[in-house]
DNA sequence: CGGAATAAATACAGGGATGTACGGAAACAT
DNA sequence: ATGTTTCCGTACATCCCTGTATTTATTCCG
């Protein structure tokens, strides 16, 4: 037996897992949010009827908690893990800013499509404080272990991870090259002092080597 | 004749123009998001039938046009007049703080909701984009009238910008208390300079007079 | 090969939202 | 007061989505 349309339906060559259902409801999540979430679109996308999907799963619900499963296990505490070990106040904050261009490690857009969710999810909403609320706080720790004062520390966290936030919110898409440009002004913006020239112009560097876009 | 009840329904003593439907549907944006703004739902709430919606819009559409306009009626525009005609550093800044507390001058949630429902409406998403392009940059022209150099001005104003925007998109809802004590750790980080301590007690005061909450 | 387990198709029931057509009541002016 | 404009109710047609039950097909494995 081949492994080509032995089926009567066209474009499909092995049978699904519910893996298959939350990778395309991932894609609809993230492009065009939650309500677009529809067993009915997922099996059109997949050539498949929706009778499939209720073997996989109880019903549009326990999909849903999967695809909650997944943002945690991609978005939740990578931001964390990087601040901690770094031991330099430039090498934490370019980490972080590595951690944010570096859509493997993070999806912002994963994490968007979740935070528009929340706005009408009470539980989830609540979720996403503590998550937010842990990202903050991990950055301030960060912070007064260079020797911030614990006030300051939050604000410059807040202000930091607040303008990240929004960055991703607002979809801005600027060429890596004018984005690096502005990297002296960020770095001292957030951190009231001026970034090393000889480390800034590394990282810019390795930026632009590793998107050459 | 009364005015009220000479109707068989219960609470309702008049009948209905556009203005109600529109605001009884900003409710439900601001509230419950775009989607959950529907007729049905809307007739529900004012007490009448969906007939007399016909009347006064064409459609659902026409309904979402009129929510539109009032968004840009109520919050466009507001933050680059203030900017326009402040002449300090200090009392700028201040001002833009001001605007963004004064939940008259400037509706967040209605803001917010607007960016929620762009995010599935491209050419909505077009419009938010020049928007919040025109506020940023009324607010770097403004640092560079004190003499931040180009990019370091359009640097900041996006970091302030950005970073009120989240705070509303996440909904921090803190205590007027802890957020003025804030205050001189914000203008540090979003100017680069310390606040002059009496104007910034001064401002403190004043704000927590205006909402002793 | 053949039966058990797994995957998908089909058919049906229910619910809810949008529009349209039209008829009836309330408000207003002459 | 009466007739016209304005506003609202009712009924119907359509569409789309969820979920269940049942049957058919496919795959896996002894």
């Amino acid at each position: 037996m081949t492994l080509l349309s032995t089926r009567n339906k066209p474009a499909r060559n092995r049978q699904l897992g519910p893996e298959d259902w939350i990778s395309a409801a991932l894609s609809l999540l993230v492009g065009q949010g939650i309500d677009a979430v529809q067993i009915t679109a997922l099996a059109r996308h997949l050539n498949v009827t929706r009778g499939s999907f209720y073997w996989h799963f109880k019903g549009r619900g326990d999909l849903l908690d999967a695809l909650l499963a997944e943002w945690r296990a991609r978005n939740s505490g990578i931001m964390i893990d990087v601040l901690a070990q770094s031991d330099s106040l430039e090498a934490g904050i370019l980490d972080l800013f590595s951690v944010w261009v570096d859509h493997n490690r993070f999806d912002p857009k994963l994490d968007q499509a979740v935070r528009d969710w929340a706005r009408r999810d009470q539980a989830l909403a609540s979720a996403l404080r503590d998550e937010d609320d842990a990202r903050v706080a991990a950055i301030a720790t960060f912070f007064e272990r260079f020797g911030f004062d614990p006030t300051e520390a939050f604000v410059r966290a807040r202000v930091i991870y607040f303008t990240q936030l929004s960055y991703y919110a607002l979809g801005v898409d600027e060429p890596m090259q004018r984005r690096v440009s502005y990297l002296d002004a960020y770095f001292l913006c957030f951190t009231g002092t001026k970034i090393d020239a000889s480390v800034s112009d590394a990282y810019r560097k390795l930026l632009l080597a590793g998107e050459p876009s």
